[in-house]
DNA sequence: TCAAATCCCATTGACCCCCATCATTTCCCA
DNA sequence: TGGGAAATGATGGGGGTCAATGGGATTTGA
């Protein structure tokens, strides 16, 4: 139920690339036979999760206030650019042009887990980026502070994300 | 429960190597029968560690910053360079030939137990560093601050008890 | 009526299952 | 206590299976 691992596929010329064996497995209980997409505002990147994720997503923006400028371009930028792709018969989707302009996508994808979300690159892009990423980490001495072990009959998370989360 | 020892296993023409049993047998309750690695960002080494430790780092990055740039730069390092591999029939995996080339790895594999986590090092180049690392512990005189006994509903018990230990 | 999406089937190559052998440790009993 | 038998773990390799891919055929919808 995690996406973990780059895993490098082909984008054929109908515009379909197969979504790894690993993440369809991580989506299996899902309702929605699929994955979800939506231009990442940080990178030149595709940010892709599950239906429940999206609508954990949808719930976050709602708890900000309803009129802010902030949850106003959230919501914009997330659910308006967001694309409902389902699987053809191989576990295959078809990406839509704007999504492949959007990040650049030649003739492959990279699909990079990040825990409960992925997300999607050129991999001639995101490759230089991951290594900078490593070389940073490493400069900053940045070790990642872990969670107590929690209840192992479960694994998922404890509580929702709150506002003091953000700060 | 626990990863312990220094383990010398050949990798073969296929690029398999077989995990310790005692490694094995310290990941048997976990829901995936296989281990999770990823290129330390600090030694020429693997970082290997069990699924539900991968979910534990997923959960720890969730609560930093959704959008914090050292969350995404360990989000990359960590989740997007970590590999999933399942044991075949014989409790072995096929170490993908990235990983092999990131730690300089020829034909032996050194398991080396850190508790909760292990590491994967070519043993020509483990061996030297052990050594000194070894050195600088006894000259620095360092003593370890145990941490008080904790609740007995799962870290204390090692295994459980078999016919065996009746004798 | 045309274009795009979906279905269907063929191909291929990597991975995984299976079994056979070898090495080591453990056990048993003289 | 030593030697040998049995059990267990490590290693080697063949071949079947399935995920990824490519492309044609059929359906859908604008």
């Amino acid at each position: 139920m995690l996406f973990t691992g780059t895993h490098i596929h082909k984008l054929d010329r109908k515009g379909r690339v197969s979504v790894p064996k690993r993440f369809r497995a991580a989506l299996e209980r899902e309702e929605f036979a699929g994955i979800y997409l939506y231009q990442s505002h940080k990178e030149s990147a595709l940010e892709g999760c599950s239906e429940s994720h999206m609508e954990r997503i949808a719930a976050s923006l709602d708890e900000l206030d309803m009129f802010s400028d902030e949850a106003d371009d959230l919501a914009d930028t997330i659910l308006g650019s967001s694309h409902m792709l389902p699987y053809d018969g191989e576990g295959r989707i078809i990406l839509p042009a704007e999504l492949i302009e959007y990040a650049r996508i030649e003739d492959q994808v990279a699909f990079v887990g990040r825990g409960r979300t992925f997300r999607l690159w050129n991999p001639d892009i995101f490759t230089p980026l991951q290594d900078a990423s490593r070389t940073r980490t490493l400069n900053r001495g940045a070790t990642l502070k872990l969670k107590p072990m929690t209840d192992p009959s479960n694994g998922t998370r404890p509580r929702a994300p709150t506002e003091e989360d953000a700060s």
